[in-house]
DNA sequence: TTTCCGATTGGCT
DNA sequence: GCCAATCGGAAAC
């Protein structure tokens, strides 16, 4: 009985420096099973967060309460809450000790849409995930989420086979310190990036 | 304990 | 394009 596998990343694919899991990881899918439904797509937008040396990383000012994840374990989930109203997804990189982390700022809508649809309360699918807010908020992502291993059981990443790597790159988003760093991946000419 | 400000979004000019 | 909302983390005092 052949099964067509799905080869789900682990913590192994994270424990590399982040600016080449950043560069990776793009064109893969990520997928969250929440209350019987499954939402996800294609990872189309990322940026690298570094250690002492990036200004903007939270690991700028050395290990704290809130980013001690960042220098923990590669593969786990690393969520921060900001601006009062948003949470952010990113998954921690480099080996134990370093740390790293990627932030989540764009997927390509194609599973699930229609739960999507109703957490995002808006119906446009350029509207879904293009914002690092916004993809946690439709993927159902929250708080709880924190410190979590990828691969479990209810959020997972896997290769996908038709792969259409064309990768740019670019500044960080809403930063004020370190803009000069091209830390921003993403694949090139996609409708579905961040504004 | 006080102050400052942020890895954003959505609404309004 | 500009800006308010909103609140917790981190540093200053």
């Amino acid at each position: 009985m052949k099964k067509n596998k799905i080869q789900l990343l682990d913590s192994a694919f994270f424990n590399h420096s982040t600016l080449k899991v950043a560069k990776n990881i793009l064109d893969k899918y990520i997928i969250t099973e929440r209350n019987g439904k499954k939402c996800g797509g294609r990872i189309v937008e990322v940026e690298a967060y570094l250690g002492q040396k990036d200004k903007a990383s939270h690991a700028a000012c050395g290990i704290t309460k809130r980013n001690k994840l960042m220098y923990g374990k590669s593969g786990r989930i690393y969520i921060y809450y900001i601006y009062g109203n948003y949470n952010m997804f990113n998954i921690v990189c480099e080996e134990e000790g370093k740390p790293g982390a990627i932030l989540f700022r764009a997927i390509e809508p194609e599973i699930g849409i229609e739960t999507m649809i109703r957490r995002r309360k808006k119906d446009d699918v350029f509207d879904l995930t293009s914002g690092p807010a916004k993809l946690v908020q439709a993927l159902g992502i929250n708080l709880k989420d924190n410190g979590k291993k990828i691969p479990c059981k209810d959020i997972y990443i896997y290769e996908d086979s038709n792969k259409r790597r064309m990768i740019s790159s670019g500044p960080r988003v809403g930063i004020s310190k370190s803009k000069n760093f091209n830390y921003r991946f993403f694949i090139k000419n996609n409708r579905f990036l961040s504004k």
